[in-house]
DNA sequence: GCCGTTTTCGGCCCGACTGTTTTCAGTCG
């Protein structure tokens, strides 16, 4: 059944494209308005009545109309009207930051220009500076926005492939006696261009193979699969092809002892998903199978730093790691940052899980953007088995998201105290996220900043800056007494926009001198803090924050996201705040708020 | 197209920022 999410891109696109096409621009603002709407919605509207619909403000008889074509037939036939006088690549450069439906519709009008490719190539020209309305500047960040987009083109987000992943995996044991994940999907990379499994079928002549293609065309769940044979070199490329070079100077004895021990055969499924997402199963022998699933689940750095004497055929990987004097690294960090040298001095520590995590931290309620009310956050979070939940609406600044004035504040802290009175021993803490203004300086003066529990000091405005600019920014935030945490630091969006740069070892050792934690952001399309930076905040004791960002009671699901990311940087219980324990979290505060000047 | 009444059409979320233009349109959060 068609989603809510892909409900409200219908609307989305539809609006802006009405837009594009010089339509009434408040009729295609009220799409839009809906499509906002329909995002945050928790219930599928395909479970919901007509009345229970029309009830949702911003959706009128129109809309419902259009919601129940939807549903009923999966498209939308304004839309495709539309989209049918629309060329595909005009489409695309809706993406692009910076430019909106009216800039992206003069671009077509006036330029004759129909994709990025041409856009691109227009503003190489500098075609795109002598239009009305554009300039240099706009035509500098035309193209770096473009490149930007190019370079990140057949990447999806993690989030949006796990379920693909794991029913594909399901799939793939039904008929294989041995099925995993492998590749950048195993070491749960941030965003994936492909997925990557492994398999042993059950014999291992060439009939048998053919067999399983044929099995798994029946299945529907894979397109345009073709085999090939290969032969995998263990280790990483760069030593292969030394070792390959040596193999062909060395006697036959020799070779063959370095064939048997150096390299697997094995052949390869290639295709694509049913939703075309690029696809690589591969076929091996039982005996080779703990070598293989090693070798292609360690990125090329892992692998390069791996010690010369390791023996891929040793056994399961804790016997591969062992035989180089190594234990056992989990796949999320086998990137190449330190973990070999971590792993060569004892055991790893015991990395971060869902289940450690106690309280949710940072969320939007219906008192600024969110779709919730607070009482239903909180009933999530003891639903999830949540010990507590920090609040943190927008500040005032943040018009746009309906930021709280400081009688609103006020107001929030009643119900709050109410909502505790009435909810213990689950416990509500009052937030803020606090706008940093373009100085610097938090967004209330700080008789209403001691007010907080605590407050996540974030970058929602001014994105553009460099990064001496954003960091003096940031250092300044944090060293504001009442910063707590230090929300979506670098304020990218995965895949759409890159963020502002910031010297992110200043910001760290800042943060440990000032006490304040950072956040990594859990939201699958954020997560920022980037996981790379984790080793250094620990270094310094920095805490990491696990934060949903939730702006409806299904985000809170995102702090799942946000563990798998903290894991590949090494991330413990110890060195999370929201792993602490009611008791232990409020102690903490306490401390926290002691220590101010 | 939605909404909300000053019940039947007029106004439509806000403000900053940016780059263009020379007073403002478009975009963003």
């Amino acid at each position: 059944m068609i989603k809510n999410k892909d409900i409200s891109s219908a609307f989305q696109l539809l609006g802006q494209l009405m837009e594009l096409h010089g339509e009434n621009a408040f009729k295609a603002k009220s799409y839009e308005t809906a499509a906002f709407r329909l995002k945050k919605l928790d219930a599928p509207l395909y479970g919901m009545t007509e009345q229970e619909r029309g009830a949702i403000p911003g959706i009128g008889a129109a809309i419902q109309a259009k919601i129940a074509e939807l549903l009923d037939r999966g498209s939308l036939t304004a839309l495709d009207e539309l989209l049918a006088k629309t060329p595909a690549g005009v489409v695309e450069m809706l993406r692009i930051k910076g430019l909106g439906a009216k800039k992206v519709g003069s671009i077509w009008r006036e330029l004759d220009v129909e994709s990025l490719g041409e856009l691109l190539y227009a503003c190489r020209e500098n075609r795109l500076a002598m239009l009305k309305g554009f300039g240099a500047k706009t035509q500098a960040q035309v193209i770096e926005n473009i490149e930007f987009l190019q370079s990140q083109s057949g990447f999806y987000h993690y989030a949006t492939l796990e379920e693909t992943a794991q029913n594909l995996l399901q799939a793939l044991r039904v008929l294989c006696i041995r099925a995993e994940e492998t590749g950048a999907l195993r070491r749960r990379c941030i965003v994936l261009s492909q997925l990557d499994f492994l398999v042993v079928w059950q014999q291992a002549d060439e009939q048998d193979k053919t067999d399983l293609l044929g099995q798994l065309k029946e299945t529907g769940l894979f397109e345009d699969l073709t085999i090939s044979n290969e032969m995998l070199w263990l280790g990483a490329t760069q030593q292969n092809a030394a070792q390959q070079n040596a193999t062909t100077q060395q006697n036959a004895a020799a070779q063959q002892n370095a064939t048997t021990r150096q390299q697997a055969a094995v052949q390869r499924l290639s295709g694509k998903t049913q939703n075309g997402i690029a696809l690589s199963i591969l076929i091996t022998r039982e005996q080779d199978a703990d070598a293989v699933w090693f070798q292609t689940s360690s990125s090329e750095a892992h692998l390069k730093a791996l010690p010369p004497e390791i023996d891929f055929f040793a056994g399961e990987e804790t016997a591969i790691y062992a035989s180089a004097g190594l234990s056992w690294i989990a796949p999320e960090m086998r990137e190449g940052l330190d973990e070999i040298a971590q792993a060569a001095t004892g055991p790893m520590p015991k990395l971060l899980e869902l289940s450690d995590l106690r309280g949710a931290v940072h969320n939007h309620s219906t008192w600024s953007d969110g779709g919730a009310t607070i009482e239903a956050m909180a009933r999530e979070c003891m639903r999830l088995g949540l010990e507590y939940l920090v609040m943190s609406d927008h500040s005032r600044t943040a018009v746009y998201a309906g930021g709280l004035s400081i009688e609103r504040v006020e107001a929030q802290a009643r119900e709050i105290d109410a909502l505790n009175a009435k909810l213990a021993p689950f416990r509500i803490f009052k937030s803020i996220e606090s706008d940093i203004l373009s100085d610097g300086s938090l967004d209330y003066p700080d008789d209403v900043l001691a007010q907080f529990d605590l407050v996540i000091a974030s970058v929602h405005s001014g994105l553009k800056m460099d990064e001496t600019r954003a960091t003096e920014r940031l250092l300044r935030a944090i060293a504001n007494p009442y910063t707590t945490i230090l929300g979506h630091p670098t304020g990218r969006l995965l895949l759409s926009r890159p963020g502002y740069p910031i010297d992110h070892a200043r910001i760290i050792q800042a943060c440990a001198e000032h006490g304040v934690v950072l956040e990594l952001n859990a939201n699958p399309w954020r997560l920022d803090v980037d996981w790379s930076w984790i080793p250094l905040a620990r270094k310094h004791g920095v805490l990491l924050s696990i934060n949903p960002d939730a702006h409806a009671l299904s985000g809170l699901q995102d702090m799942h996201f946000g563990v798998l990311a903290a894991r590949k940087g090494g991330l413990t219980a110890q060195g999370t705040l929201n792993a602490l324990s009611l008791a232990a979290f409020e102690a903490w505060l306490q401390q926290r708020k002691a220590s101010r000047p």
